[in-house]
DNA sequence: CCTCCATCGTTGACAACCTCCACGATACCG
DNA sequence: CGGTATCGTGGAGGTTGTCAACGATGGAGG
C-alpha cells in the first residue's frame, strides 16, 4: 500500500533540474557573449574541437540531444563566424564532417575559461566530489532514455 | 600550479544539466498533454494548489526563476481553463493573489499521477537515496546565485 | 542493373520560450 | 504632498523546440 503525499513542486526532481538548468545556462550565454557565442554554439565548437577527425552533424544532434535541423543553423552560424568548417567525407557523400578551424580551436580555448569561471557561482556549494556524483546522475538519466 | 585540460563536453556540468533538463521537460510535457498542459502551466498550477492563501505572480517568478511577464501568460491559459483564479488582495492593491479553482485541484491530481510516472523512465537509474541527494545538489545550486 | 527503402542534411512553418523595456496603478517613505 | 519603489501587464525581437517535407546519397535484394 502506497502513500501518496501531494510533494510539494519544491521537491520534484524535473522541476528543480529545469530551473538549475536555465540558472545554469543564463550564465554561462552571459560569460560567452564577450565572445560572440552563445550556449548551444559553444557546445557544438567544442564536440568539433575535441573530435579531430571531425563529427557529423547527425551525431552532433544526437549527442546534444537536439533535432537535426537546428545542427544546420548553429554550423551555419559558426561557420560564417570562421570557428568552423563542413567538410565532405569520401566514405558517405551524404555526410558532412564539422572540423574546428584553428581560429576555432583558439576561441573556444579562451571562450572555455569564461564559461568555466561562470560557473563558479552556481555551483559554489558543491565540493568536487560531489560535482562528480552529480556528473554521474546526470549522465545516468541521459542514458536511460537512449 | 592548476593542470588545464580540456575538459570533454560530456564531462561538462552545464552542458549536462541542460540536456539532462530538456529530457525531462520533453517527457513531463508529453505526459502532461493529454490533461492540456504543458510544464510550465502544471508548475504554476501546482504552486497555487500548495498555497492555501494563494500566490502573487511575483513571487511565482521568483520561485521558478521565470520573467514576471512570463507568469502573466501562465496564469492567463490557466484562467481561461478554470483552474486558477485571480484574486484582489484586500491588504496591497497592487498583487493578485492566484489561487486554484476546486476544479483546479482535480485537475492537477490527476496530472501528478501521469508527470510522476513520465518521470520514472529517465529516473529509472537513480535509487531514492541519490534522487534525495540529486534534489539537495539542485537546490544548492539553485541558492547559490540567490 | 534496377527498385525499394533507409539515412543525411536541409528548409520551412509554427509554437513556445526568453529578455528587455515601458507603462499605469498602487504602495511606501520622507 | 512628492519622490521612489513595486506589482502586474503589454509589446518587440531574438532564440529555441517540434514537426513535416524534400533532394541527394547509400544499401539490400531481386
Amino acid at each position: 500500500m502506497e502513500v501518496h503525499m501531494s510533494q510539494p513542486l519544491a521537491d520534484d526532481l524535473g522541476f528543480l533540474l529545469s530551473r538549475a538548468s536555465g540558472q545554469v545556462v543564463r550564465a554561462t550565454n552571459s560569460a560567452l557573449a564577450g565572445h560572440g557565442l552563445r550556449v548551444r554554439q559553444y557546445s557544438v565548437l567544442t564536440l568539433a574541437c575535441q573530435a579531430a577527425e571531425g563529427i557529423s552533424q547527425r551525431e552532433l544532434a544526437s549527442v546534444l540531444g537536439l533535432d537535426p535541423s537546428q545542427v544546420v543553423l548553429l554550423v551555419d552560424e559558426l561557420t560564417a563566424a570562421g570557428l568552423v568548417e563542413r567538410q565532405a567525407q569520401e566514405a558517405d557523400r551524404r555526410t558532412r564532417l564539422v572540423v574546428a578551424t584553428p581560429e576555432g580551436h583558439r576561441v573556444r580555448e579562451t571562450a572555455r575559461e569564461d564559461a568555466d569561471a561562470a560557473m563558479e557561482t552556481p555551483l559554489s556549494l558543491l565540493g568536487e566530489a560531489e560535482r562528480e556524483r552529480l556528473r554521474d546522475m546526470l549522465t545516468r538519466i541521459w542514458t536511460a532514455t537512449g
